[in-house]
RNA sequence: GGCGGAGUGGCCGAGUGGCUUAGGCAAGGGCCUGCAAAGCCCUGUACGCGGGUUCGAUUCCCGCCUCCGCCUCCA
């Protein structure tokens, strides 16, 4: 069975061929940090980190960049308005970044490289352009006259013939390219380097100081860290054009391959409608944490096939809550029973939906067959083959970075904290005391006992070795 | 105008030229239970509309309708 993936640029799926033998290297366009992180973007972050469990599953030695983008005119702007130094403003909202990464349990990249961190990467590579006859600095235009926009770097679309082939766009169709300070051979061309605006940072290149564009610092970083050719782009459905289509043109036009893979994740929409900030429709991780754990969440946003629009909605969020909790309810029952399940292996139908195109339904499909199974091996008593179904559900939802047993969420895990500890004790308690009315057949008694914990939220459940008790949290 | 995506049972959400036609949530029935809860079993016959191809189409082709995205910053 080969692992096949959807490449943007060829629009079918592709059997997948790592360039080096063994090894997989990513890259994974990451946030732009002018504001708080949504429900989208995480969406996105989490898609490329179950794509890179899996390959690392497989046996592949990933080697994940995932960028940030921390100077841009949005992040300048913002700032300002805020009254705010830009590297603040940025520096802020990456750590926000960062907590809902971690918070949705995605593991770290290899490298978080900032864009700030690789101006002369960014030189270099428009040095190689401009050699190439591929980029020109503004003030020498083809007349050789003095024009406006001094100091900016753009990027010469008519000289690379394969531009518009990663988005399927003819150049002579693109309603309008970004505004044009007049300094361009085409309207088409974008800009590779801005130059400096009073007040703004700047940084020194051989056409006066200025400022990275957004195209140019991806194909810097991936080029840097990934080497010239590299295995899968990523990003969400939004960057193909143009910025992706622009990072291709600009690192193929100096002569590297560039990525192999094209892979670009759908969107969360609200109301049927892209979630953004112009929209005003953003739906930030802080506040959905409130209402449901980091673990749930990720199962609402990783259940979806990655290439389907999610929309929103608190009903579909609940349901995947339940859904998620008979998963990590069949677990931890069967660690209360029979001791701690350890990982074993995915079954074949997981790891057949994994393999196309990281199709997740079909993987969770597979995960919930094995709760099934499990659950009836534990009420038949058949321990070996509750403990096996329980440990493959485990490898498998550990693919998924939803393993319920992950020490990240031990958070939410009863018995992990000092006050729900000192809580059991008493809780206990409260349950001799019921099962001794039990016993006697004191219902009346035995039920107030339980009321008085549903009261306190604390669930009982009574199994075959007696009674326990979880909190019902979320 | 150019490029692209989508419309599936009460809901979410996969998928496929016919074969038990995913999985979850919710619902109804049953088993179990003192009662619950949890679990297990059963039930539900869906694929926007109109044509066409085919022995047979939700799945292929054509047309249409509706919705959404990109082409300006955007996961």
């Amino acid at each position: 069975m080969s692992l096949g993936l959807y490449d943007t640029a060829t629009r079918s799926r592709r059997d997948f061929v790592p360039v080096r033998a063994g090894a997989v290297s990513m890259y994974v366009c990451g946030a732009t940090v002018q504001g708080l992180p949504h429900i989208g973007h995480v969406r996105s972050g989490l898609n490329y980190d179950v794509l890179r469990r899996w390959l690392t599953h497989r046996g592949y030695d990933v080697t994940l960049v995932r960028n940030v983008t921390d100077i841009d005119d949005k992040i300048l702007t913002q700032a300002a308005e805020h009254g705010r130094p830009w590297w603040e403003w940025g520096a802020t909202h990456e750590r926000a970044f960062q907590a809902a990464y971690t918070a949705l349990g995605c593991l770290p990249p290899s490298i978080e490289p900032r864009a700030t961190g690789h101006v002369p990467q960014m030189v270099e590579l428009m040095q190689r352009l401009i050699e190439r006859g591929h980029a020109y600095p503004a003030g020498e235009s083809a007349a050789g006259s003095s024009v406006g926009g001094a100091g900016d770097v753009y990027f010469d679309v008519r000289s690379f013939p394969g531009y518009g082939s990663l988005s399927g766009q003819k150049p002579d169709e693109v309603v309008q390219g970004e505004p044009d300070a007049g300094a361009k051979r085409d309207p088409r061309d974008f800009t590779l380097w801005k130059a400096a605006k009073p007040g703004e940072p700047s940084w020194p290149t051989p056409w006066g100081r200025g400022r990275p564009g957004w195209h140019l610092e991806c194909s810097a970083m991936a080029t840097m860290y990934l080497g010239p050719e590299f295995d899968i782009h990523g990003g969400g459905i939004d960057l193909i054009f143009p910025h992706h289509e622009n990072e291709q043109a600009q690192s193929r036009a100096a002569g590297d391959g560039f990525a192999r893979f094209w892979l670009h994740n759908a969107w969360v929409t609200m109301s049927g409608e892209k979630m953004s900030k112009s929209l005003g429709n953003t739906l930030a991780i802080e506040a959905l944490l409130e209402r449901v754990r980091g673990v749930e969440l990720r199962y609402y946003l990783v259940g979806p096939h990655y290439r389907s629009a999610i929309e929103f909605s608190d009903a579909a969020l609940r349901e995947a809550v339940a859904a998620y909790r008979r998963i990590e309810s069949f677990v931890h029952r069967v660690r209360e029973r029979l001791g701690t399940p350890e990982p074993g292996m995915p079954c074949a139908e997981f790891s057949a939906s994994l393999d196309d195109d990281l199709g997740t339904p079909g993987a969770l499909a597979a995960v919930h067959n094995a709760v099934r199974e499990g659950n009836t091996a534990l009420d038949a008593g058949d321990r070996a083959a509750a403990l096996g179904a329980a440990g493959s559900v485990r490898a498998m939802t550990a693919v998924l970075g939803l393993d319920p047993l992950d020490p990240r969420w031990a958070g939410t895990d009863r018995g992990q904290d000092a006050a729900v500890t000192a809580l059991g004790s008493l809780v206990d308690e409260l349950l001799a005391q019921r099962q001794q009315a039990r016993a006697r057949r004191d219902f009346a008694t035995a039920d107030a006992v339980r009321d008085r914990l549903t009261a306190a939220g604390i669930a009982v459940e009574d199994g075959p070795d007696g009674p326990s008790w979880s909190l019902k949290d979320g």
